[in-house]
Order: structure tokens, then C-alpha cells, then sequence
DNA sequence: TCGCAAATTGACAGCGCTGTCAATCCTGTC
DNA sequence: GACAGGATTGACAGCGCTGTCAATTTGCGA
């Protein structure tokens, strides 16, 4: 059998509830039995029980994922970024998909969570702004963190996210600068609040600017490919075609080039592209994609920190919550050769 | 607070024991009994308490998913039929990362499974095939599935897998069928069984075609992007080149798509390039990619299901061991233009 | 109707750990 | 050297559940 604390504390020499103490690092033990339990622990090759702790405390060493992206790149970069911020800290991570279009996520999530044993609760996007959730947290009384929130939510509870709107503004701005006037753009899933904010961001470069937007430039996707293949098919469709497209995220600017490849529209000669996100995807594509290089693994790890300070009350810095973002500039854009 | 089995017990007029052989279905409780006891616990919206429950039995409820694999897209497949599998049952999956070049990885290991409490845990390759892996797993008795094994490990362990073989062999035989004579091969980590198989498969078909494969042929790739990259650009170099390329999974065979267009040499026209997984990445990328479609997604469900129902003892039929794959024929490949 | 085996139910301990609070051990002070 | 007051340590209960085994009820044949 493996060791208990029991054993430790037989051991070495003193009780349970020292021992408990030195391995939670807690205050008011001696340096020299905190020595001598530790010595003895390491003999036994002690490893605490987490069910028991989780009986015995509030604290359950677990933490969860919940999402429902479309995304499998953006969604393995957070998890990779949170497992790897859990297992510093001694914690695991459970992940969990949530069907949003349920109409009963509500109480499907109540149930999960009264079930599931766990300190946290890391959400991205969509869920991170479905309002209805946050009841459902605060009935359970559990701590939740959600990735890239709109600003409604932002304001109500602690996250962490970017500035999507001043990263589109630059990318629209960046392409405008190597002189492309008429600019398509692809909106992501209106549930997502960051679609909202993209959006946003590249209208108002393209007014400061002084450049007109035609309610043809602006196509209506959902993230997926298959949505950005369509709307590339409309954008593409006639000569009267915009010299760029912005979509808003990679998937959906790879469905573009998979739309201007059938076409054989040569990118970036006669069509250039960016994405946003800068998932994997982007690099492995050709022509490579330019695009915005979100910290979606740092906010993964930033959001599982926040929750492990809640519960360890380590005095450990809370991070900003807007992470930098950064314009990376591939093949899939250069200057426009035909004049619109 | 939460209702506990006490509260229930009261409720119903039976004792706590009784409440928990309702919950776990157990025999020998009168089917008036079960129905008191399940209105109580629907009244009360009781939730059992899963770190007490591990505590008191040795029923975890949890399962762990062990990977060190390059491709999130491969991951991301296998953990979603993991979770769906575990959902249906009351599971839940905890994700590690498990860096393999790690020579302590099975000190690593040992304190992972000793502090974890889980049922079970899936193995995903490289570590499918990691020998020393197998006397920790018997030492902290936990049971594992290794996720497409090598030949060596499927006869010791229960696992779930294909027949890379064969499907090596049927991509190699449909690439011949179209007219193709010179085909370049690129193998995967060595670490990887399958890279083996495949290859192997490969070999095989051609073999039993009667067509030569020279050294220079076949070249030494590890499943990623950049080493697919570097594959390519030896394959592709001269005027002397093969029409067709198989690589050994998506990520590489997108590697030749890139460098292909950054040489000017149009696919499927002049290079034929297939792939291995059918990865969502293989449906995304222009030309669309001839591959493999393995059933990833069921692997994961498969291997959850195998153990979940070691520990739950359900009779539930143990699904076969190897699973079945189709060759997706997309643009990527077509008969050969010129002759070699 | 009675007796016996099988089916059903319950009492109770204890899984490994931590919270509470009381006991003990130190300091430094006069 | 005795004592207050704080630092350190320990005894013990109990977190919510299940395993064991004994108590009780039920069904059935004679």
C-alpha cells in the first residue's frame, strides 16, 4: 500500500496534524521538524491522498476547462497553457465540452458543477459571456475565470483577454498602409463577443482612414471553416472583387485561400489575406498567413493562476488581464497589383 | 448546502446504505424501495459527492489522458470521444502532458498516478509504446489502453489501434492505380510505432507492384510540420522528382503542399501528395488532401469506454480492437502528367 | 399454518485528511 | 527564578460515502 500521513507521522516522531501541516506548507512549525517530517515523507514516498484532502477541505486540486469552440487550435493552446500553469502548482485539469446550442446548458452546467469536485473554472468563448452561467457559478459557489469576454462581462467579474479592437485596427491599418483600399472583411460568430470587437475595430481604421465600406465587403461567418468558405465565394465572386480580405480568425482566412486556389486567384499577387489568431494553422498553410498572434496559451495559463491564488491565497501578483497582442507578417499579403 | 446521502435517507424512511445502493444500482432493493429513494434524491437535487466517493471505495469517477503528441489536431480528436464516452457514464477526463525526452519520465509518471486519483488511463503515441511505462502502471495498479501500440505492446496489454499496414498499403496501391510509378515516402518519428507500420505498408505495396523504391525515396520525417518541410525540399529539389508524395500524417503532407507552392509546382498537375489521419487540418488546406482517415475520435471513446467498464464491471460489449479506416480521395492527388 | 432459505435492509466503522481547540513548550522580563 | 504571553504541537472529531456483516422481512413448500 502506499504510505498515509499516519506512516509520515509515525515515522517521523510527531503527529498527523504536524505533518499535515508541513506538507501545506502552513506556518508555526519549526524549521527542524519541518526537516524531519519532510526527511520522512520523502522515505515513504508520501504522496497525499487528493480525495481525502477534498473531503476533508474545500480544496480539490482540480480545476476545470468548459468550452464549445469550433476551434480544436485555439482550444489546445488554453488547455496547453493552463495544465502547464496546474502542474507547478501541484493541480490537475479536468477539461469538459458544453454544447451551447443546448437550450439547457444551464442546468446541465449545474448538475456538472455539483458533481464535479473542482477549486475553478476557466470558459472561453462563447461561453465566457453567456450571462445565465454566472448564476449558476454563484449558486455553486465556485470561482470561474473567462477567456476573452466582452466588455459587459469584463466588468463584472475578473478575466483575461486582449484588446481585439486595437488589434484589428492595426491589421486593417497595416494593410491599408501597403496600399489596399478596398478591404473585404469576415465577421466571426455573432455569439462571440470578440467578433463584435473585430469588427468594430476594422471599421473604424477604415474611417479613419477615409476609406468607404460597401455593405457588400462585410460578410456574416461563424469561425468556422466552412462558414469563410462561403463567404469567400460570395467576395470572389464577380471581377468587381476587393483586393484584400480580413477575415477574423485563421480558419476562415484558410478557407479564403482554399476559395482563391479553386479560383486560381494567385495570393498575395492578386488577392492578400490575413486571419487572426495565429493558431497553428497559419503557419502550415501556403501561402503562410498573416495575421494576429493572440497569447491565447498565456491566457490559459494566466486564467488557471487566478484561480489557484483564489484558493491557495498565495500572495503571488495577479496579472494585468489584457494581454499583448501582435501583428506577425507572412506570405498572404503584399501590395496590391491591380489598382480598384 | 449541497444535500447529502443523509438528508436523502431521511427523506425516503430508509437507511443511508440503501440510498447508496439506489445510486449505484445495485441489486437486492425492491423496485418500490429504488423509486422512494430516486423521488427523494430528484426532490432534494442531490448530487453525490465524487471526493468522498473515491474516498470510501475505489471508484474515482476520473479518468486521465496522457499525451506528448505533436499534433493538436490528433489530440484534440481522441479527447473528444474520450470525454463524449465518459460524459454518458458519469466520468470525467483530466488532461496531462507528459514531455517524453524527459529521462525521468517515469519517476514523473509514478508521482502523477500516485497523487491522482483516477480509474484509468489512456495512453496516446509516443507513450503507447513506452515499456518502462508498463511496470509503474502495474505498481500503482491502474489500468491503462494504449491508443494505437506497436505489435509488441498490443499482445501484452488490452488497446485500441488499426491496421496501419493496411492502409498504408491501400493509399500506396490507389497511387500506383492512377498511374503513379515514383513515389517518395516520408516516415514518421521513430519513436512512433505507426511510423514503422506505415512504412512498412508502403514498402510492401510497392514491392508486390514490382516497383523499385530507391533510398533517396524515402526520408526520415517525425511528424511535424517543419520536419515534413525539410523532407520536401530534399524530395522536390532537382528536375529529378518524384509524382507523388505519401507522407506519414497530415502535418507533413501539408509541409509538402507549402513547399510545393513556394516551388512553383502545382499539385495535384505535376506532385500528387497524400497524407495520413485526415486531421480537420487535411480538409482545410488547398489542394484539399488525399488521406487516411483514421478513426481517431473513436479510439478515444473506444479506449474510455474499455475502461470505464473494467471498473464498472457493466457487461457492455468490449468493442474490437482495431478499427476500421477509408482512404478520402480529395484534390490533392491525380494521375501523373509527365512520365518519369 | 409453520419453518427455512433467500431477499432485503440497516448499523456501524472507517477511507485519509484537515479544522478546531486545548495542551505544551518556549521566550524574555522583572 | 518565576511568570506572562506567544509559538509550537497534538487529540479528536468528522467531511460524505461505501464495505462488511448482522438483522429483519419476504416468499414458498409442506
Amino acid at each position: 500500500m502506499t504510505a498515509t500521513i499516519t506512516d509520515v507521522a509515525r515515522l517521523a516522531g510527531v503527529s498527523m496534524k504536524t505533518v499535515s501541516r508541513v506538507l501545506n506548507n502552513e506556518p508555526n512549525v519549526t524549521a527542524k521538524t519541518r526537516e524531519r517530517v519532510q526527511a520522512a515523507a520523502a522515505e515513504l514516498r508520501y504522496r497525499p491522498n487528493l480525495s481525502a484532502r477534498g473531503l476533508a477541505s474545500s480544496r480539490k486540486f482540480l480545476l476545470a476547462l468548459l468550452y464549445d469552440n469550433p476551434s480544436a487550435e485555439y482550444i489546445a493552446a488554453i488547455q496547453a497553457g493552463a495544465t502547464e500553469a496546474c502542474r507547478k502548482r501541484g493541480f490537475h485539469l479536468v477539461v469538459e465540452p458544453i454544447r451551447v446550442p443546448n437550450g439547457e446548458i444551464t442546468t446541465e452546467l449545474e448538475v456538472l458543477l455539483q458533481r464535479l469536485p473542482v477549486d475553478g473554472v476557466i470558459l472561453t468563448p462563447p461561453l465566457s459571456d453567456m450571462n445565465a452561467l454566472k448564476d449558476v457559478f454563484d449558486d455553486v459557489k465556485i470561482p470561474y475565470v473567462p477567456i476573452a469576454p466582452s466588455e459587459e462581462t469584463k466588468a463584472k467579474v475578473p478575466s483575461v483577454g486582449m484588446d481585439d479592437i486595437t488589434a484589428a485596427e492595426e491589421m486593417t491599418q497595416y494593410l491599408i498602409s501597403i496600399g489596399h483600399k478596398d478591404i473585404g472583411f469576415i465577421v466571426g460568430a455573432p455569439d462571440h463577443s470578440a467578433s463584435h470587437l473585430r469588427k468594430t475595430g476594422f471599421l473604424s481604421a477604415m474611417k479613419a482612414a477615409g476609406l468607404d465600406v460597401p455593405q457588400n465587403r462585410i460578410l456574416q461567418g461563424d469561425f468556422s471553416f466552412e462558414s469563410g468558405k462561403a463567404c469567400a465565394q460570395k467576395l470572389l465572386a464577380g471581377a468587381d472583387r476587393p483586393t484584400a480580405i480580413f477575415a477574423s480568425n485563421d480558419d476562415m482566412a484558410a478557407a479564403v485561400l482554399s476559395v482563391a486556389g479553386k479560383k486560381n486567384i494567385s495570393v498575395p499577387n492578386d488577392l492578400s489575406v490575413a486571419g487572426f489568431d495565429d493558431t497553428a494553422l497559419a503557419g502550415v498553410i501556403w501561402p503562410p498567413l498573416t495575421t494576429i498572434r493572440q497569447p491565447i496559451h498565456d491566457m490559459g495559463s494566466r486564467a488557471a493562476r487566478m484561480l489557484i491564488n483564489g484558493v491557495t491565497k498565495t500572495t503571488e501578483d495577479i496579472p494585468p488581464l489584457m494581454l499583448e497582442h501582435n501583428i506577425i507578417v507572412r506570405a498572404s499579403t503584399a501590395p496590391p497589383a491591380r489598382q480598384s
